[in-house]
DNA sequence: CTAAACGTTGACGCCGCGTCAATGTCAAGG
DNA sequence: CCTTGACATTGACGCGGCGTCAACGTTTAG
């Protein structure tokens, strides 16, 4: 059987604009074509056609289409890579829709959309060129961007979270207890959510948790608000043990 | 103050490139233009960039951004806008996700890609017309494209479930049953997560899960299958309260 | 005086087609 | 035979947000 292009359209669903596009691509070329340079289709071409519909849907591109459907027989690992970014893709709307919100809440409370005073109190600038050289200078603008886009009231509770979070470490050295030890690794857990904040909810992975735990170790200025090189140790073994255990 | 254009990238996380563009569609001016061609931004256009880079990250389009931070006062509806359609997109997401985790699962099974037989017994070509009619043809094809990819054990299922609410709904009839019953709303919460299932995902709004109940009554096939007109009724009616108190 | 760094404008490229425009072909009906 | 209307072709621009040359002028440090 050999129809037209637009019998074919029809039934794939597609447009004869997309056909001719697939055919200039190289992705699913006629099956014939004739001296008036129409395009012909057969059965072959119409399932090829439906595969590649339906892979479409999946939200591959056309050149990873093309790859899958010359059988390189390693399909399921190119799907695979596709499922990772789609999953990437999901946790930044997530991130977005989040941000979204907050954005809305502020300005419907009639705040700025950004404090325009860049210094308030609270250097966040402090550990700029840190940031900037282990993550970029956009990931520091980037973050820059949100602390000044925050309202008072939320910068307020970011830095209280975080000296409650430093209180309670102070006061588990004091007491002596254990870097495993269920109360310390709840503390952490607040440690790692404080700091998830700061992030704007994109989640560092292990290596980069405990990393930044190592951070504190060579940084005096860490140190001193840890009480010193033995607190800031401990603070970095609990983030280690954390991260073996919840991350 | 007044800063060339590399320090403003540096500052703000942007490309110089990126300013120039803006520059040409309006967006952000710089402050003065030297004789010599140079950009020159002051601390009011490094502020107004901070708040376009924001709005950016939130993703939103520059258009989008050009009318908010011309302040048409209306922006949080800008906003509650832009929120829904991110929303969109992270269901599609979902939805995508889902159908390549069943398409990885299928492949590793060694399955086919999609069957090429048209016809299995199962007419699933039975009601193109009215979808085609009532959803477009690229929904009726979509759909289609969608059947011919399900194992036969995943087709199996599927008809399975759909004789299994049907049995029940004829038995529920049969014991003269109440269509708010809590013993019908949970057929119905059946039939409807069938559905969802055979729409891939996407939930009919309430209005098209009323629609639909419509349907049955007026068409005789669909009232056959549950035991002719008042079957086909009370199905309906089912259908309209359970969107009622459940959607 | 030179080299490096920084600046400019202009144009193409990406992705997947939608959407003209200009023109040719075919089947059905008068 | 001619017309009409549906259908076909190729070719090109457009979209979004810049990245990335290219080709060239300017400023700054040594």
């Amino acid at each position: 059987m050999e129809r037209s292009i637009q019998d074919i359209a029809r039934l794939s669903g597609a447009t004869s604009r997309t056909l001719r596009h697939y055919g200039d691509i190289g992705l699913l070329e006629p099956s014939r074509i004739g001296v008036n340079g129409y395009r012909y289709y057969d059965d072959d071409a119409l399932v090829r056609l439906q595969r590649i519909l339906l892979l479409r849907e999946l939200g591959l591109g056309l050149p990873a289409i093309a790859d899958l459907l010359a059988g390189d027989r390693e399909q399921a690992d190119a799907l695979e890579r596709h499922l990772r970014w789609l999953r990437l893709e999901k946790d930044r709307l997530d991130r977005q829709i989040g941000s979204v919100e907050a954005t809305i809440r502020r300005m419907r409370g009639g705040e700025e959309l950004m404090a325009e005073e860049m210094f308030d109190g609270f250097d966040h600038t402090q550990y700029r060129q840190e940031v900037e050289e282990r993550w970029g200078t956009e990931a520091y603008a980037s973050g820059d961007r949100w602390w000044r886009s925050l309202t008072a009231a939320e910068k307020a509770k970011f830095r209280e979270d975080q000296k409650s979070v430093q209180a309670d470490y102070l006061a588990a050295i004091a007491a002596g207890a254990s870097v495993e030890s269920e109360e310390v690794l709840a503390i952490t857990r607040r440690h790692y959510d404080w700091l998830v904040v700061g992030w704007q909810g994109r989640r560092p992975t292990p290596e980069q948790f405990v990393g930044m735990g190592d951070l504190y170790v060579a940084d005096e200025r860490f140190g001193a608000k840890y009480g010193g090189l033995e607190g800031a140790t401990f603070v970095r073994n609990a983030m280690a043990a954390f991260a073996e255990r919840n991350l």
